[in-house]
DNA sequence: CTTGCCGGATAGAGCGCTCCACCTCTACAG
DNA sequence: CTGTAGAGGTGGAGCGCTCTATCCGGCAAG
């Protein structure tokens, strides 16, 4: 005897099953009297509903899963974020796994929110396994965060890429820049949006994309600014892929005795919590990430309540500035 | 027709649906044969077992539950990440909620957990709620994580803060420190173990300890280590409560124009992010989170098995060495 | 007074599995 | 040849719910 059954309350309450199941789902047709001896009866024996009968006799669940394969990252966690608050106003249960980024851990964790007869399922991926994706979408709604294509078979939810490098590019031109240099984040989800939309932007304004190769990690940041400060001709600012690079990018300046902003201003990008601290205060790019998990959420239920075609949602950034970024040096000034 | 169910594997393969429940349990009482045969009819049919069903007709589920009030905090995910492991190498599932630091939340979360019937749960909680925690053991197995005290209902597992304390006051000693500050990290869980742990290592070697309030956060170091500095001896050495208050303190540092280490070494607890990066590269005091998590889980599994005294363990840190520690300044140096 | 209708409640057949009791068959000792 | 053990397999009664069909009793309409 374990715990408390719908029968148990049932006969404490003197009525039918089907009365308290009826009750416990809320359920208009029932009258106020039942309903209330029903719930006293309930809360008296500290009954709880089992889910797994629940969902096994209706077949429904009103569980979401997402799936992160990385819990670190807390561009997905704060997606995550956003999205269990979508889920509560919906009344919709959320259920968090990972792959731990482990061979076909992602794979597993999906299965696994499969196997809960999850209603749906959020997909924030940093590296993206389209296969598989799609393989998920055949069962399941799927929407999946941060990628930048266009699948047909599920939704998907990224920042515009564009804006964000639009917004630098515009801001360090309002400072009198005009060699801006671009180092890229590599050939990592982003990396390459980031990349074309600095150079359209620069283009647009007439001014040359200074672009060299690099990553989503410091030391990428400390070589290739150093390789950008041994130019003829060295930039006056530098927007880095990303915030990690964007301190390597500092650490390399600082070293080289170039002084920040005053001879060459920084902007990262993703506005991380490196950003703020004051040996870095970074002007860099915000994503809205709870706001990215937010339309997830509602994507995902548009779905299950059967829209077909796929929607692409692009969010739009904003600009934090801190004081890595001032004026060009007028022109000499430079050492 | 939705999913494929064990009869349809049944019929397809010609046994009973019972043999078929004794392949999906991995049962040694089938013969090759049979096995073979059942597993190929389930792979033809795409079979999944409905995790529902199983849990409902065996009362039991495979599934632990982890609840984390706050997700973003990668102390806990790394954790979250280590009892991952463990889980997997013992045929568990982890299922992981967040309360989101939300009124109730953590309630919430845990109920949605007790619901789907987790085994036991790992509760990871800056801010422990005592009595929730102490209701919920008496329904199932608990073990928390970072809870100082010595709960008699639950297990718990956290960092042991007075080993943390030495290594630091150790390692400043060596270098020849002689006045070491500890910013206290507050009444924040942590805050008063390393207070105390420090004055007791620092009483050990027969120093005073100097102890000025602080907090978990930059502008606490900041505060903290300005006053510091303002004193008729400022310590030639401060040990904060942890990366992000030692942030705030060589913030402070710079601007007074104090060398660190050449006049002040700075030590962090924590080894985040932060601590890395180029422009800080901070000595600090590495947790071995993922074993904390590996840990819990595997006091939770004996738990299960039916361990019923309270078993409370201490993980050793360790250090990490960076430059913001280097010899004391021989006295008369300072400015 | 019968009929139809409706709000409110109920009985009972599953949902897809597990697990216990039991059955069958072969192998081998007595 | 009977007895027995054990490996391999089966039947069927649930697990705690949901949901459809159905029932009941009162009341307005015919």
């Amino acid at each position: 005897m374990g715990q408390p059954t719908m029968d148990d309350v049932a006969k404490r309450a003197g009525v039918s099953r089907s009365l308290v199941s009826l009750v416990m789902r809320e359920s208009p047709r029932v009258s106020d009297q039942s309903r209330k001896n029903v719930l006293a009866a309930a809360q008296e024996l500290g009954y709880r509903p089992n889910h797994f009968a629940r969902n096994l006799a209706s077949g429904q669940t009103h569980t979401i899963g997402i799936m992160l394969n990385d819990l670190h990252n807390p561009y997905f966690t704060e997606m995550a974020e956003g999205a269990a608050a979508a889920a509560t106003d919906a009344n919709m249960q959320v259920l968090i796994t990972s792959g731990w980024q482990r061979e076909d851990g992602d794979g597993a964790a999906i299965g696994a929110l499969l196997d809960l007869r999850t209603r749906g399922l959020i997909l924030g991926a940093a590296r993206v396994a389209h296969g598989l994706f799609d393989e998920v979408a055949n069962v399941v709604p799927v929407v999946a965060v941060a990628v930048f294509d266009r699948p047909e078979r599920f939704d998907t939810v990224c920042n515009d890429e564009s804006i964000g490098a639009e917004l630098v590019v515009d801001h360090l031109v309002d400072l009198g820049h005009e060699r801006i240099a671009h180092i890229t984040g590599g050939d990592s989800p982003s990396g390459p949006e980031r990349q074309t939309g600095f150079i359209d932007a620069m283009v647009e304004r007439g001014l040359a994309p200074i672009i060299i190769d690099g990553a989503f990690e410091e030391h990428a940041g400390h070589a290739a600014a150093t390789q950008l400060m041994a130019l003829r001709e060295p930039p006056t600012a530098i927007f880095a892929a990303n915030d990690l690079c964007a301190s390597g990018v500092l650490t390399a300046l600082r070293d080289l005795g170039v002084s920040v902003p005053d001879d060459v201003s920084v902007v990262g990008y993703d506005d991380t919590l490196l950003a703020g601290i004051g040996t870095m205060s970074l002007t860099t790019v915000h994503q809205p990430r709870q706001q990215f998990g937010r339309r997830a959420m509602e994507l995902l239920l548009e779905r299950i309540d059967g829209r077909s075609v796929a929607s692409h949602e692009l969010i739009e950034p904003r600009l934090v500035t801190r004081s890595s970024t001032g004026p060009a040096p007028t022109e000499g000034t430079m050492t």
